[in-house]
DNA sequence: CGGGACATTGAATCGGCTCAAAAGTGGTGG
DNA sequence: CCACCACTTTTGAGCCGATTCAATGTCCCG
């Protein structure tokens, strides 16, 4: 949809000042150093992405995946489909986000992917990432460090789920979407707020909720000042009190600088 | 406690027929081919193992880790816990599983490791594991493989915790550990039976539930002709049934022989 | 202006929780 | 060998958070 305005809008307060527009760029600096050629290497290989509407599988349970989506804009996600329709969320992609490096050594995946909002997307080749892999070993590391914060992140959603209330689930997410936007500059404002284009039934096939429920839980949330929504923009209108409330510990994420190692 | 009759119950379905009793090269060879040699390495590896209480913790949340602990006996978790003291178990770690081989990249542990029952135990040291990795590319093959179907299995438990009930949660964790255990032949009986040295506590905690409920669901199991306990020992004494129940899909734990890829 | 997708609100229900007590179970020491 | 203790399992009763079902409201788009 808007997706122009959301680039304007991201020139609002993007971390590490003067930083690239580029978000896998910005997400593999927020780990580790990369030197000037990496960075160009990155940069030349998120060009020319494909537009992908909302709803579009990217890849199917059961494919044999082939290639490497790298989100450069909008939100896709990891899901799983029980027999009874029934969806769990079990990871977002926003933008800097890519999926499954390595998952060719597996012969079929074991759950799908596709986009939750439009989304600007890059398929790269096998090919591509194995030379990746062998001539820029900066890269690589970068990379290596974001799959083990993947692997963090979905150990937190498991906490999440399995023993937090409703309420703090969510709190919890708006937390964590929060930081993860501002360290690829996805976010406007003061870096308080941010585009979060996906339905409350994306919201809750991603916490294990209904969505009559998390409709309850977001206006409860607003009500307690905690939180504001304009459109698909939320603000996050009280950091310190929101993260005490869901006891959000940004550790997980092993961000380089401000919040803790 | 008894966990020398346990390794006399192993002895009764190990898969493989006539593999070795370490786990650890069960496990990988469930994953990919081994060498005679990468098979003696691992066993070298494994000799001398310390015995862990239940309840020590291995590695602490906040620890800049320095080793990798592998299991040969006995079951480990990883978890987290939350201020009031609520715990979640975000992976269970049965023999031949061990934790993290490439955590030392971070700087810091964002979850902790600890035992649930008595265990067998040996730490690896980081120099070890470096020297397995360039010396010996079939096993980093292997470990490789045996990283992502960790990442795939704490996807379905989020699957589990987020979108199935109760009943199924359990049928599901069940069926889990018995594929899991046969393929590190530590079942008995006709390859239907396996040591599950956890408190109903332990199990409310891994699937989101209270540890009465659990009592309950699997009281509930037992009736339907599903399960039969006898002390620790699990039965499953009708396995299609309990996974038809569960909708568990096996696909997910990416073993090499008999259920799908 | 009409239709479809999404959000919002209400009412009733239910799955799983809390609290509480009783009944094993195994280990320890006298 | 028995009595005792701590831990775990089992069972009951009542409650509450989240669900389902259903209706209404809102916005966008053709």
């Amino acid at each position: 949809m808007q997706d122009d305005d959301r680039t304007d809008a991201g020139g609002g307060a993007n971390p590490p000042a003067g930083a690239t527009n580029n978000p896998l760029i910005a997400k593999l600096e927020s780990l580790a150093k990369l030197s000037g050629d990496d960075k160009d290497v990155l940069q030349r290989i998120s060009a020319n992405p494909q537009v992908v509407e909302p709803g579009t599988a990217l890849i199917r349970e059961g494919d044999k995946p082939d290639g490497v989506y790298l989100i450069l804009d909008g939100i896709a996600c990891r899901y799983k489909l029980r027999a009874s329709g029934a969806r769990q969320i079990m990871a977002y992609l926003v933008p800097g986000d890519y999926c499954d490096l390595d998952v060719a050594l597996l012969k079929a995946m074991d759950h799908a992917i596709g986009t939750l909002s439009t989304c600007h997307v890059v398929r790269i080749d096998l090919d591509t990432i194995q030379g990746l892999l062998d001539r820029h070993p900066g890269i690589t590391h970068a990379l290596r460090l974001a799959t083990l914060v993947d692997e963090a992140t979905l150990r937190e959603w498991l906490v999440n789920i399995g023993r937090r209330s409703a309420d703090e689930r969510i709190a919890h997410l708006l937390c964590e979407l929060l930081l993860r936007l501002r360290a690829v500059g996805r976010t406007a404002g003061q870096g308080q707020s941010y585009a979060l284009p996906i339905t409350q039934d994306d919201m809750a096939d991603t916490i294990g909720l209904a969505a009559v429920h998390v409709n309850r839980v977001l206006t409860s949330l607003q009500r307690r000042g905690l939180i504001a929504f304009s459109g698909q923009q939320v603000t996050i209108l009280d950091l310190v009190g929101l993260e005490a409330f869901a006891e959000f510990k940004p550790n997980y994420l092993h961000l380089g600088g401000r919040d803790a190692a």
